[in-house]
RNA sequence: GGGUCGGUAGCUCAAUUGGCAGAGCAACAGCCUUUUAAGCUGUGGGUUCAGGGUUCGAUUCCCUGCCGACUCACCA
């Protein structure tokens, strides 16, 4: 303990000092029990509609005192409001008050009593009858006026940031009523909540480089999730109709300013619906969560004005691409045909080219941009969409779309692949794809296609990445904002 | 992983061509009975991210490393 105490700086060693001083008046600084009738917010909403609050107590953190010699200004802020105090050395006595001036620093929680009253100026406030110290701080907190603003502090000491910062706490208190929303919009749809397993013996379900982890007790590597997709669906092989997950998914891949490598995805699953069915579903679902979140579907994302009103723009990723690029992928069917075309636009080709990637790196570099209002973008190639069925029309292409927002992904969504043999199929072609030296292909995993054998209903899968809603509904830019605690570089 | 920019007091920020490292808030000692970024007087507080180099002298210039932001690559 000595060690940490001369690591001090000097206002923590002023503190400590302090404490030890209430310590030998037999002031316990972190006394055990609160004794609270009201919040802040309680009491001001009381007093502001006419009731007389007298004698009641509070609890919270000091986090302004202005001293005016006999008679002191202070705020505390508890977890609902920011109040007033008005401390007077003629009320509390000259003992009290001297201990508020020379042993109660900002950032200490304190204990007060007192009845409201309203000052010359007009702001209810506790007029304070007895105080107590209920935890010593010994650490200053950031500055009141200019708040916290150093971007690494407030990440790897969120706490700091919800203190100084507003906007920071509205952020994760609106992230709650989403998530909320969320579930009671599912629930009310007769979905199920489930729980899947994060750590896998196979990865899958999405195209991502994994975390590998180990189990000592039975020697074997294991896998933190990147989807929840395949154990869901076995869910529907085993009777489940809607079943739906919101969890962790992590990715090994490059930290950015739209992704973290644990980050929120919420999975659900219908039989008897398809692609079309999930359209409705998502316009449903970001209707419900925009509503709980802003009470409109009138939103403004990084200066856009977004309309989440439904229908949104349904549009294919073929006539999209042709819109924007002069590319038809239906006219150059074939990869060398393709290649051909895209040299033309001199852009640059990945070292494992197929159709499907060539399609999606066209999308990706014409399209992508272009999509700022709600858009599904439909039919999808089947090679990069290994669990989705192919539309009856051109079977180079799968029933699925990629929900988009301010050029943002915010959803994906497939008629599901339930036919055992096409899906095994699929899973050599990706194998062939990881052979050829892409890591983020799939495995195959035949414990999945048993689980197919036995039966799985027409299905319509479809999911949407938390955070990205969060980020789109609470305006903002950057994906750490809306995460507590996010990765940074070590 | 590449590029650009940045890291100075507890917090927010200054510091001229390379010449004693400063301010506001916070802290400390005082004054003040209606303030609210209270005000007034005085005081203390620095591994200038770390290590090396150039120089009489480095916060400043150079190199290496660490960390962050943005950006590109990557990314269903």
């Amino acid at each position: 303990m000595d060690d940490l105490i001369t690591r001090l700086n000097d206002q923590e060693q002023q503190r400590y000092q302090k404490m030890v001083r209430l310590r030998e008046r037999g002031i316990n600084p972190y006394p055990l029990r609160t004794a609270r009738t009201h919040t802040a917010r309680a009491a001001l909403d009381a007093f502001a509609r006419g009731e007389a609050v007298t004698g009641a107590a509070f609890a919270g953190r000091l986090v302004a005192l202005r001293d005016m010699g006999k008679l002191t200004f202070a705020h505390l802020q508890d977890g609902t409001a920011k109040i007033q105090l008005l401390v007077r050395k003629d009320v509390v006595g000259a003992e009290q008050y001297a201990l508020l001036m020379k042993d109660i620093d900002l950032g200490d929680f304190i204990g007060v009593t007192g009845d409201l009253v309203r000052t010359r100026t007009g702001e209810i406030t506790i007029q304070v009858a007895t105080f107590e110290l209920l935890a010593k701080t010994l650490s200053p907190l950031p500055e009141k006026w200019h708040g916290l603003k150093d971007t690494e502090t407030r990440y790897r000491q969120r706490y700091l940031d919800l203190l100084a910062n507003e906007t920071a706490r509205e952020i994760f208190i609106k992230r709650a009523q989403i998530v909320q929303a969320m579930r009671k919009f599912l629930d009310g749809q007769d979905f199920l909540e489930v729980e899947t397993p994060v750590l896998q013996p196979l990865y899958g379900g999405a195209a991502a480089e994994p975390f590998v982890t180990h189990h000592n007790k039975l020697d074997r590597d294991m896998y933190l999730r990147i989807a929840d997709e395949l154990y869901l669906k076995r869910l529907l092989v085993g009777g489940y109709e809607r079943v739906y997950e919101i969890s962790k998914d992590f990715r090994n891949e490059g930290i950015d300013i739209k992704h973290n490598p644990e980050f929120t995805m919420m999975e659900c699953y219908q039989a008897y619906g398809d692609y079309t069915t999930m359209m409705d579903l998502v316009e449903g679902l970001y209707g419900a969560c925009a509503l709980a979140a802003h009470g409109t579907l009138q939103i403004t994302y990084q200066g856009h004005a977004l309309d989440l009103t439904p229908p949104w723009r349904r549009v294919t990723m073929r006539d999209l691409i042709l819109e924007t690029s002069g590319v038809d992928i239906y006219t150059a069917t074939d990869l060398p045909a393709l290649l051909r075309r895209i040299a033309e636009l001199n852009l640059k080709v990945e070292r494992h080219p197929t159709w499907g990637k060539l399609v999606d790196e066209l999308f990706s570099t014409f399209a992508e941009p272009t999509l700022i209002q709600p858009t599904f973008v439909t039919n999808h190639p089947t090679e990069i969409s290994p669990f989705a069925k192919k539309t009856l029309e051109n079977p180079n292409v799968v029933e699925r779309f990629e929900a988009f927002a301010a050029n943002m992904e915010l959803g994906n969504a497939f008629t599901e692949l339930n036919d055992p043999l096409d899906q095994y199929a699929r899973f050599v072609e990706q194998q062939t794809q990881r052979q050829a030296g892409d890591k983020e292909a799939h495995q195959i995993d035949l414990d999945f296609i048993e689980a197919m054998m036995h039966g799985m209903p027409p299905t319509g899968g479809l999911g949407v990445g938390v955070d990205r809603m969060v980020m789109l509904l609470t305006d903002q830019a950057s994906i750490r904002e809306v995460i507590l605690f996010p990765q940074l570089r070590s």
